[in-house]
DNA sequence: CAATGTAGTAATCGACTGATTACAAAGTCA
DNA sequence: TGACTTTGTAATCAGTCGATTACTACATTG
């Protein structure tokens, strides 16, 4: 294994594999490990992506990756399980910000804003949108299917019981989501500035985040 | 290859294979494994799903499948397209269907419930919307990726152009159809009625088409 | 009927990949 | 120091999958 950089079809997705040689907790390592998983995993999908290729990316042997975690599907779970995780914390601190807000709306209206911006903000966390995206679309998997749909609950359940918003604000919420979802999986952001209708909608679905958007997306021939 | 039905991690898609030692044109049997694959990518996608599960699906064997696409890459290109052609004219149908509507509604607005209709009974094709959700994400995808971003735009100037929505309008058109998308791709359906928050997740999701949705996707044990 | 093209399959190959085994090296602690 | 645990790798295996090759059977046409 550990193919020597032929660079596959596409997309490589190279994390720091920090300073070689040192040992770590395996507790830690689970971490680095996980932190690959996401950038992997979300840019090739679960089929596609490769244990070596997440080892590579965490700087671990391939075979480390595989005892630590059981198998690619265990891993894959604790994947998405942690980007879960890491989104609900952030939405929950979102919630709970009392920093002063524009008088002008409502703390609803306001809250809505903060967690909305919880939710761009997550674009840092490489791969964690499209991790779960693709975990989404594994319905039909025994084992992954049972936990994205458990986890889609989980979100649909914050909004709902812990933000107050209604069925129909929860809806409206999630859709917006699922499109940013989208269009980071798709790479849109490649295209902003030279398709027209392409900056149009890109516009339209970040209209305030634009600018940091831009700077926190990687675009054109690099890779993630 | 061709392994005796052993029924691999998840679900199985059998498509009828029709009468066997039919010899049909090969465009017809280029048709017929159209509708395989997009059953097939859409249930396990890209990477997850075999060449030889699409032959059988279609009744056909692996090698042909190839030959007839030349590779199976594109053979999922010409599925998203073929699966982008299908929605646009479902909507363009939609769009022009000028049997009255419920006075209390402007022209508009019974347009666009007639696509939002159209959009539902899209499910009917199997697998369509999946697969293209899955296209969506593969944004990384050199050959792909670019794929899905021309069909992405392609709807996007739907909404614009042909329909004539504004941008704030399409861009909830499409968010709206992304949440669709994936609660189809997760399954949910399979969970109606057990689950209180799925089932009003559900409902909000298709507040009129709620019957007609509950018949046309397969639950329970049943797979596609 | 011969000739040629088209639809389709069986067999098989080479590359890839998740997992396993066996082993090495570094820490820990009595 | 020496036994034991923990972190980590090299080597390799068995299964899978896309693609290729070589072939058969049916159809069409002159």
């Amino acid at each position: 294994m550990t193919s020597p950089a032929v660079a596959g079809s596409g997309a490589s997705v190279d994390e720091a594999p920090a300073d070689p040689g040192k040992r770590l907790s395996s507790e830690e390592r689970r971490r680095q490990i996980l932190v690959a998983a996401l950038a992997v995993f979300g840019a090739r999908g679960y089929e596609g992506a490769t244990t070596d290729e997440v080892a590579r990316a965490a700087g671990v042997s391939q075979p480390y990756v595989v005892r630590l975690f059981g198998s690619k599907e265990n891993l894959f779970l604790a994947a998405i399980e942690d980007a879960l995780a890491r989104m609900l914390a952030g939405f929950r601190a979102a919630l709970a910000d009392d920093s002063p807000h524009d008088p002008d709306i409502t703390p609803e209206k306001a809250a809505a804003k903060r967690i909305g911006q919880a939710y761009v903000d997550l674009i840092a966390v490489r791969g964690l949108h499209q991790t779960l995206a693709h975990a989404y679309l594994l319905g039909s998997h025994p084992a992954i299917g049972a936990a994205a749909r458990q986890g889609f609950a989980k979100v649909w359940r914050f909004f709902r019981d812990e933000m107050g918003l209604d069925a129909d604000e929860s809806r409206a919420f999630m859709a917006e989501g699922m499109l940013i979802s989208t269009m980071i999986g798709l790479r849109i952001v490649d295209d902003y500035g030279s398709d027209p209708q392409i900056t149009e909608l890109f516009r339209s679905c970040f209209p305030t985040e634009l600018p940091h958007v831009l700077e926190v997306l990687p675009r054109g021939t690099d890779r993630w």
